[in-house]
DNA sequence: CGACTTGCTGACCAGAAGGTCAGTAACTAT
DNA sequence: ATAGTTACTGACCTTCTGGTCAGCAAGTCG
């Protein structure tokens, strides 16, 4: 007997931490939540937690950035690597990915990012250069690959690959706001976004010339 | 001189108190606003608020019911008794509504009901039967109408009208989070989507038959 | 088995914010 | 004028919470 109260495992704390708030700020949201309770959950006391993290609002940054990071740079490298033609690839790999995200942890961030992003202008930032820069990118490139292939006709997607992941948000929004009392097929809701865009911008096989663009 | 400290003027503070609310909620968020800085903007004490509405909470269903009521309302309406045809409606009015909803007031909305919402699961009920499933309901009729009418091919649109509106939604998150800072010309981005759409379910005049559905 | 370092605890503090209410003054009726 | 009604004020109260810090105890070294 005699278990000792705590043990010491610095090299553990953060991570253990940084769970512990993204669960709670998933459920209540930033503001809502409070130190203590994360702390709690964490099995931790307070003051441990103010030795990891000068704020609460660095603890936030310090979630969102745990989070991201990994995802993104493995869409982008897959991207770049792929042998796969532009639309094999939307089907196949994008497809997954996009139909996971609104699943996944990840999908808390949208909310906190939409609610707390105005006021915390450098996470924002951070956000811009590391996620969405990135993804953009990486979608555009994949679209023009598509274009200069003779897959694609040119279209608004090339400056707007957003409109891919589009339904992603509004998935994962959706999820956020009416679940669990109005479901929303998440899977085919987005898979049949990306039938539609497909079908407006593919070009048939056999016919390799440029097709006129959407008229206005 | 003399002028009086105040005026009674019962008949319009509720309305006074819930503008400087939305305000206040759209700067900051529900949390992050305090109930002295709306009385101070809508020029009143504190204490009065407190005799038109019974906690911050109540104040804050009443904000989000002021904003939303009258537009699905007039969507709705609008869509039933037109005589144009489904696609002169859509590139119409609805496209109107669609790129002016990322810039009115009730873009807020979006961020207070995502941030909010799950606190609030009446307000959401009353969201979800008010706005939502109106809109979708008048959206859907609308591409039903112009299915029936050989306009367009039957689609997944029918089944998720959603995806017309996908593009609002993140129009309107892109600018609250990323905005100014990176701008997204919001009504190219809502037309090319709609473009894209319209090209994929469009059945080309002349055109009346069914064609094959979108493969799997 | 002590002595030392340091990861860790939890009682405590200061300030803030939602909500109250006794009192005030703008209006009204007579 | 004067008395009565009530919209309105703002000081105050209570609770809560982010953040601190003096001290404790787990691990370590000789």
């Amino acid at each position: 007997m005699a278990r000792p109260r705590f043990r010491r495992r610095k090299e553990d704390r953060p991570e253990e931490i940084t769970r512990a708030a993204l669960a709670a700020f998933a459920e209540k949201g930033y503001a809502a939540t409070r130190v203590t309770d994360v702390a709690k959950r964490a099995g931790v006391s307070k003051g441990l937690l103010y030795l990891y993290f000068r704020t609460k609002e660095e603890l936030f940054k310090a979630v969102i950035k745990s989070v991201v990071s990994p995802r993104i740079d493995a869409l982008q490298k897959a991207i770049e690597e792929t042998e796969l033609s532009a639309e094999e690839y939307l089907r196949g790999p994008f497809l997954d990915f996009a139909r996971q995200l609104p699943r996944s942890p990840a999908r808390v961030l949208i909310r906190l990012m939409i609610a707390e992003g105005p006021r915390h202008p450098d996470l924002t930032a951070w956000y811009w250069e590391n996620v969405v820069a990135h993804g953009l990118d990486a979608l555009r490139k994949l679209i023009r690959r598509g274009v200069e292939g003779g897959e694609f006709r040119p279209s608004a997607l090339e400056e707007f690959p957003h409109l891919l992941i589009a339904p992603v948000l509004v998935s994962a929004a959706w999820s956020i706001v009416f679940e669990p009392h109005h479901k929303l097929d998440t899977d085919r809701f987005i898979e049949a976004h990306l039938d539609l865009l497909l079908q407006a911008i593919r070009i048939p096989h056999g016919e390799n010339r440029q097709t006129g663009e959407p008229g206005t």
